[in-house]
RNA sequence: CGAGGUGUAGCGCAGUUGGUAGCGCGCGUGGUUUGGGACCAUGAGGUCGCAGGUUCGAUCCCUGUCGCCUCGACCA
């Protein structure tokens, strides 16, 4: 089961947020690092993760028309230079391949750093009607971005995403799932992940290299700090047109498609771990959590004990992700720690105690409450149990959000408000990048989205004074 | 990319003023334990980051190199 010393070994969450992270993804076992430089490995523990969130956003998918695809790991050199912004944006941070089969290749690949390039080539082979449209694809799968400064699940230079591509007749079909998608991620991260988000539209400066609308719904983590949680873009015209991706409408004339790309990546985790972990560990969104409930019996050896345990174990699997620790070499104490440190939303503890009198003693790891449970109406109480430890999560992670988000109406007060508090800062903002600018090189902040949620603070730019009507959310990020 | 630090058992570390290594935890085995991090006994595990140099001899001294950490710069 891996190092049995490791649980009182966690960095202080308050003292070194960072520390304490990296300690999490490693003890709790949710991935590791490797000799690749800047990848990790997942374990089953972190994978199991992942695997739970793909199974229910890949539903959401479904349910919305979308169709899975695969397109090739290596895109030519020169697909990727087709588009101006997106090269520009990508080109410092693709690996290339140059050589293969013992040849130097005549044209280079790059390894995805995402694939808008190789599938639009595609879409301009698979379409010439309006009939064919829309086209809604996406793709599970790596990509490559080489990082200099990388950190588990947050940003490593490979990870595992979704990457949804589609082309649409119109521009307002286009945008309408744009949003659509949008709504989707919130769905995710709000109701399986339980983190609370702000849903907002990128600045001119934040936005993906070569779209025309990028949003995004931004989360709060334990520090203050924002994390990007999942982006959707709109793109226009702004590939169609070099991939030449044209139809014939309804009026028999040629068009150019209208296109919109999203994703989300196995960044997700680094957010469950940052926005809900504590100083007693990881802690789980039961909808997410690899082991719902784990069963712990207590003096093992004696008479009946691990029987009755395993009777327990075997009706609760049926209905959740369960797990019994038999472990004969640790003590139920250490058990305890054990999994609470791995974020377990419930533990159950069954002892000769609790036979005789037919009940067993549940855990919260989101309260650390003591539950007696009459055995035969555990599976009800279970089913309570993980709804509210669930919306207990979300209720805290919202109340921090609310707490840590202050208003700003000059950069007086932008700067020590972000200092004294982290957090997220509302203010108004003129419109001009070079405010943008300004604020984040006196204050590391930068906008996180113009969220759509508007408010009318004041009528006057946080930076410059001068008339502003967008009200946008402002924070330091990972 | 710049400055500083560091590399010895799976992990955390000590040590050898130059004579090829030890502690704690973890791990294996046997037993006693078990309601919040158990204990006893016994055992396995290391070309001291890598490459050169000095030396009779280098894990230790010198040079180079690579990895990692911290702080800055850069990037999303």
């Amino acid at each position: 089961m891996g190092d049995k010393n490791f649980v009182k070994e966690i960095t202080d969450i308050e003292e070194d947020f960072a520390k304490w992270y990296t300690d999490i993804v490693i003890k709790a076992q949710l991935a590791d690092y490797t000799d690749t430089k800047g990848c990790i490995a997942i374990k089953p523990y972190g994978y199991a993760i992942w695997e739970n969130i793909q199974e229910y956003m890949d539903k959401k998918f479904k349910q919305v028309g979308v169709q899975n695809v695969y397109f090739p790991v290596l895109i030519p050199e020169s697909l990727l230079q087709k588009e101006k912004d997106h090269v520009e944006g990508f080109a410092p941070e693709v690996a290339w391949v140059t050589e293969a089969g013992g040849e130097k290749l005549e044209e280079k690949y790059c390894i995805r750093p995402t694939s808008e390039t190789i599938i639009s080539t595609m879409y301009s082979k698979w379409l010439s009607s309006w009939r064919d449209l829309p086209m809604v694809y996406n793709q599970w799968c790596n990509v490559l971005r080489w990082e200099k400064e990388t950190r588990p699940f947050l940003r490593s230079r490979e990870f595992l995403w979704q990457e949804g591509h589609t082309i649409h007749e119109t521009e307002k079909e286009a945008k309408e799932r744009t949003i659509q998608m949008l709504e989707i991620y919130q769905d995710v991260v709000e109701n399986l992940l339980a983190i609370p988000t702000v849903k907002g539209i990128k600045t001119e400066t934040e936005k993906f290299a070569g779209a025309e609308e990028t949003y995004t719904i931004e989360t709060m983590m334990h520090d203050g700090k924002a994390l990007q949680s999942a982006t959707s873009h709109y793109f226009g015209q702004n590939f169609t047109k070099p991939f030449d991706i044209k139809f014939q409408n309804r009026d028999g004339k040629e068009e150019y498609a209208y296109q919109t790309s999203w994703g989300s990546t196995t960044r997700l985790i680094g957010a469950i771990i940052m926005a809900h972990g504590d100083n007693r560990g990881l802690k789980l969104p039961p909808k997410v959590a690899p082991i719902q409930v784990v069963v712990v019996p207590v003096a093992q050896n004696k008479e009946g004990v691990l029987d009755k345990a395993n009777e327990l174990y075997n009706s609760l699997n049926k209905k959740f992700r369960a797990k019994i620790d038999d472990r004969d070499n640790v003590s139920p104490g250490f058990k305890f720690n054990d999994w609470e440190m791995r974020g377990v939303p419930v533990r159950i503890e069954i002892g000769p105690r609790d036979i005789e009198n037919g009940v067993c003693v549940a855990v919260r790891r989101d309260t650390a409450e003591k539950i007696t449970i009459k055995l035969d109406e555990i599976e009800m109480k279970l089913n309570e149990l993980l709804e509210d430890i669930h919306n207990n999560m979300f209720n805290e992670c919202k109340k921090r959000l609310e707490e840590k988000t202050t208003v700003a109406y000059n950069l007086e007060e932008f700067e020590k408000n972000i200092n004294e508090n982290q957090g997220f800062i509302k203010a108004m903002w003129c419109g001009d990048a070079e405010c943008e600018k300004k604020i984040k090189d006196l204050t590391s902040a930068k906008s996180r989205c113009i969220p759509f949620n508007q408010e009318k603070i004041s009528d006057k730019c946080v930076c410059c004074g001068r008339p502003a009507d967008k009200l946008v959310i402002w924070g330091r990020q990972y």
